[in-house]
DNA sequence: ATTTCTCTCAACCTTTCGGTTGACAATCTG
DNA sequence: CAGATTGTCAACCGAAAGGTTGAGAGAAAT
């Protein structure tokens, strides 16, 4: 099973917010500068700069720099985890769905009944 | 695509937390009261109440209420959406792990050529 | 050498998060 | 009925999130 500790905390909440999915997104078509990052984003930079250390941080981006630009890039292995994490559950969304779309159904014919 | 909206946001960030996943991870072997959910985790009956109303807020639970206790089933449809919202980056931790792997430690390499 | 460009950092602010306590509503139980 | 159980709500608290501005380090361009 996947490992359910601080690390995954910082990747979900990575993952929480747009700004920083969308850094994703831009990163998993080429590499960028924080500022290339940061343009789509209507914020300052050092705004941005934060986002992309909440990546950093959360193992989701690499930086090297070179010489006053600091290029970015995905390191998806974390995404991998996450993913993971999430596939335990995939079983209830295949077939649970139905049983539990059922009870819920049953609930409101039930509700249904005590109006009558 | 799966939408990259504000309900991402909430899907994410509930899952951001520990106490959070644990009830999830319960409430898949079997419906909870509150305070079932909130027996395992060690704070106050409000507490948990509030994780559990970010647990709802994200649609990943359903409360019934029976009496004076409050029911909750997993309600498993937004991991399914996440997971479709990771499953874009399965191509890169699939393939291009390898090539940015290479690119890491070509970088190292040409830092051990500038050290020499 | 000076200026410009890229980026981080520190300080600050407001809002949200995660927890507490106390009061209360509603429901079971005796 | 009185009393215990279950849970929410409101108020409060400290810490963290997410943003700003201003200063400055470091590299590049002129």
């Amino acid at each position: 099973m996947v490992e359910d500790s601080e690390e995954i905390d910082q990747v979900f909440h990575a993952l929480s917010n747009r700004t920083r999915r969308g850094m994703l997104r831009r990163l998993s078509r080429q590499e960028c500068t924080v500022g290339e990052l940061a343009a789509p984003a209507e914020m300052s930079l050092a705004a941005a700069s934060k986002h992309v250390q909440v990546l950093e941080r959360a193992g989701l981006v690499n930086r090297r720099v070179r010489g006053r630009q600091h290029i970015c890039s995905l390191s998806p292995k974390p995404l991998k985890e996450a993913s993971e994490w999430l596939s335990f559950y995939e079983e209830f969304w295949n077939t649970s769905l139905d049983r539990l779309e059922a009870v819920l159904v049953a609930d409101l014919e039930a509700e249904k009944g005590d109006n009558a």
